[in-house]
DNA sequence: ATAATTAAAGAACAAAAAGAGAACAAGTTT
DNA sequence: AAACTTGTTCTCTTTTTGTTCTTTAATTAT
């Protein structure tokens, strides 16, 4: 999961099994808990690897009043796979083929699951028109598209035209030319010299709300 | 949250307990009752449990004359914002068209934003097959599903069939028949007698990851 | 193969937590 | 007034829990 190198293997470990059930337990485990948890049958060996890990500042050193093993801040904001982020992906604006992305003024954070964004810088854009409707994206879902100027071919992206037009299409470039390729029937393939075509993320999750109408 | 995680074992027991029983004590317990409740022999005991508690804020300090234990606004706020939002949204497994919803044996939680779910108890389950495509609900798709037993025409529900098979459609109930419609061309509605078809919830929201396989 | 590191188990210990019971004061009931 | 209830305080004992230490096995490095 984490990569401290410093920590030996079973330090990791504990630390692992600590992040993933700590929703688990209502209160603090004790080292006997862990014990039986982890499969361990003497708290000594364990204590050695709490140990280790208060000196290297992801549990908390009991103050020989609060029982059990508590984990710090430092142990679960370097939770970077868990479910759980901490701001959230942002809500920029709405994006609809053939017009500049409509930005949002107050940039509002939604909580994304983490199966639906990627370690990389991320954000949210809210769909308007219907050019990928046979991709099963419909007008107003929430796309979370993953920073970056590059991609690959038939990756679905979000790109800037002669930088003044923002749409979603999939992408397919050669050396001589960028098509953008939406997915209706009812709408046609647009080919582009490469340099007029600007890619400024990629898609990697989508969302739809039966009941919310924004 | 609160953390009321620097109460000991038993005082986290004792606050449990009264949270959880308050409604059924008429009056607010006395100490011997509460012992007797929860299997102590001694006043003494427990009453250092409610003290400890007292100076936490979580329980009234008694002023001799209104005898009994009472909570807190505090302590009863800390339920209200328990551990069911902290934890997201549960994913308890896959509904395929004409077969029982497949648990998975480990459920996980997922993050969801606020906007895909509603305040009422929702579940997640992921969407096989295609017999919803015409709606943008993809195979491997996840929905958001809020956990209720009646339902509006037109709603997109998960319907248990004879109890047996699950599905997810739209409904259309009428006081003959009950009509389930799938979004795709392909596939006939299907009637049945209103007493065959158990609406078991209701779509609220869908999420779709363009990187996870799974 | 030898040495060093890492793990595990268990014993022993001190502090904290939890429990039992007695005693007491202030109220309530009889 | 006497008996009872109820919260509070006190002492004492038992259990739980973190810590330290020693011994032994397993793994890794030299």
């Amino acid at each position: 999961m984490n990569d401290y190198s410093f920590l030996t293997r079973k330090q990791q470990d504990v630390l692992d099994f600590l992040l993933e059930s700590q929703s688990h337990f209502v209160q603090p485990p004790t080292l006997d808990e862990l014990c039986l948890a982890m499969g361990l049958k003497s708290r000594g060996s364990l204590h050695k690897h709490i140990h280790g890990l208060i000196q290297a500042g992801l549990v908390e050193a009991p103050n020989r009043k609060q029982r059990g093993v508590r984990l710090t801040q430092l142990a679960l904001k370097t939770q970077s796979t868990g479910l759980i982020d901490d701001l959230g992906v942002p809500f920029v604006g709405a994006i609809a083929a053939g017009l500049p992305i409509e930005a949002v003024e107050n940039v509002e954070y939604m909580q994304v699951p983490a199966q639906l964004k990627t370690e990389n810088r991320c954000y949210i854009l809210q769909v308007k028109g219907d050019s990928m409707i046979d991709d099963g994206i419909l007008d107003g879902d929430w796309v979370v598209i993953e920073q970056r100027n590059h991609a690959n071919n038939g990756d679905i992206v979000v790109a800037l035209i002669d930088k003044t037009e923002a749409t979603l299409k999939h992408i397919l470039q050669t050396p001589r030319e960028t098509i953008l390729i939406p997915a209706n029937q009812n709408i046609q393939p647009m080919h582009f010299q490469p340099h007029q075509v600007e890619v400024q993320g990629v898609l990697v999750g989508q969302m739809r709300s039966y009941t919310k109408k924004l």
